[in-house]
DNA sequence: GTCTATATTATGATAGAC
DNA sequence: GTCTATCATAATATAGAC
């Protein structure tokens, strides 16, 4: 067993179950059993429940990034990159309805009595927040413009969510998506 | 001391703490603390936790209900209407930028993993849904465009107040208001 | 680095006096 | 109806063998 693969299970375990189940009604024990690892060999990873969630966060930091990146390479103008954002809705759908968005849902739970954690939360929004007001800026938007816009896209996009995952409906998500991406991409066309 | 009075004592504590501490945070610990009845006395009034959560939300949905009737009552057109039901973004700005939408927030924390939770805490934000819609076929509307209408209105509330608490900014807040206000009202023009 | 105990504390819930 | 114990359980976290 290479090094360090237990903890990558954890983290990767974590990473679901707070996703699924949330933060605080996911115990050490229900990790333990996803991934495997006994959850006595957990505290010499992490020192703490609140560190391994920063792994967590990590992680996903780690990957939104890699796609963002991936979606500036591959595509050319920022209309497109920017209808792709959009398109995660739909992709992504199912879980979406079912749990939420994983970065919405967990900044909810933490924003109640954890302010640390909560503003550690908040870096995987920042991600999108910026990377869609650089399109927008590219796109000849001024950088406030572009910010302001680009939180308002963030906004609609977890009001989405919350509500298709509120009343379990799919068809409110793809509408909601559909004329999300009209809205963004009418704006920098 | 007057019948009921600590069963009501008991649901307006709970209600002030699963809003700012979460449902599954908030003790009844905690609870008795600040209602100032030992909860010893909690099983007299509620077999469980989930049915004091029942009491809470059966209370919300009194004051939602009441709400929405007098702005009935007091504004003579849907246009008025709705203006006043986005304003509460504002009026209420300062709770809602510390803990987030009531009644979002507690939809989101059920939606993990308490299904029969979640569908109960759906009602409020039904409340609310059928309302607009009903301002909306006043003006004009059909039924089924009024109702998607009134669920994108929801959403983009729900995301307004969700991001805008994300990052702790009242600005945000207003000026989403003000855009949805914009948005909904020139609707019914 | 990994695992098996176990300590400690807090929780939701009960029993039963008044 | 109200309150004071108290139970049973499950949680995070630790100790220490291997």
């Amino acid at each position: 067993m290479p090094r360090e693969d237990s903890r990558q299970k954890i983290v990767a375990a974590a990473r679901r179950a707070f996703y699924e189940r949330g933060y605080d009604d996911t115990s050490f024990a229900q990790i333990a059993r996803i991934s495997g690892v006994p959850k006595g060999n957990f505290y010499y990873h992490f020192p703490s429940k609140a560190e391994l969630l920063q792994a967590v966060l990590e992680a996903r930091r780690d990957d939104i990034g890699a796609a963002l990146t991936a979606w500036e390479e591959e595509l050319p103008s920022p209309k497109a990159r920017l209808a792709r954002f959009v398109r995660m809705m739909t992709n992504e759908a199912d879980a979406l309805i079912r749990y939420g968005c994983p970065v919405g849902s967990l900044l909810t739970e933490l924003g109640k009595a954890n302010a640390e954690l909560h503003a550690e939360a908040r870096a995987p929004l920042d991600l999108y927040v910026d990377w869609i007001a650089r399109q927008l800026v590219a796109a000849g938007k001024t950088r406030k413009a572009a910010r302001e816009l680009a939180l308002r896209a963030i906004a609609r996009a977890q009001g989405a969510i919350l509500t298709a995952h509120a009343y379990g409906d799919a068809d409110l998500l793809k509408r909601e998506a559909k004329d999300i991406e009209r809205w963004l991409t009418e704006l920098v066309a």
